[in-house]
DNA sequence: CTCGTGACTTACG
DNA sequence: ACGTAAGCCACGA
């Protein structure tokens, strides 16, 4: 059973379209608050799965962070996969164009 | 209710 | 660049 501030965050999470990344922090700040790894513990118990894009959460300097709880590289290459298949390019666990692809709070509000 | 932990961030050496 | 420390908030024991 998923909290609401869970359901908060997959609803913000799912505004974020195809081939655009957000970050904890700016999730966070869509909340109104600062609660970065409140975020990310949401993301670690992801009951919504494939409907909640959590490959598109990054951390803010452009790397992937962790996946699947762990960060190996096993892991992160599935992530860097899906990425790509969305038109995000990875380069050795960062985002290429990050400042680019990246969905900002300003997006979230209008 | 208190405490420890964490898919985080920023600042400082 | 790298390690450490402090700050934040939600969650589970």
């Amino acid at each position: 059973m998923p909290t609401e501030f869970q359901d908060k965050v997959y609803e913000i999470l799912k505004k974020v379209p195809k081939g655009r990344v957000v970050t904890y922090k700016i999730l966070a700040e869509a909340l109104g608050c600062k609660a970065y790894q409140a975020v990310g513990t949401a993301m670690r118990i992801n009951p919504y799965a494939p409907f909640v894009p959590c490959h598109r959460v990054v951390k803010s300097d452009g790397s992937i962070g962790y996946f699947k709880g762990k960060n190996t590289y096993a892991a992160m290459n599935e992530k860097r996969i899906m990425l790509e298949n969305e038109g995000v390019k990875v380069r050795e666990n960062k985002i290429v164009d990050f400042d680019v692809v990246l969905y900002r709070v300003e997006n979230f509000k209008k």
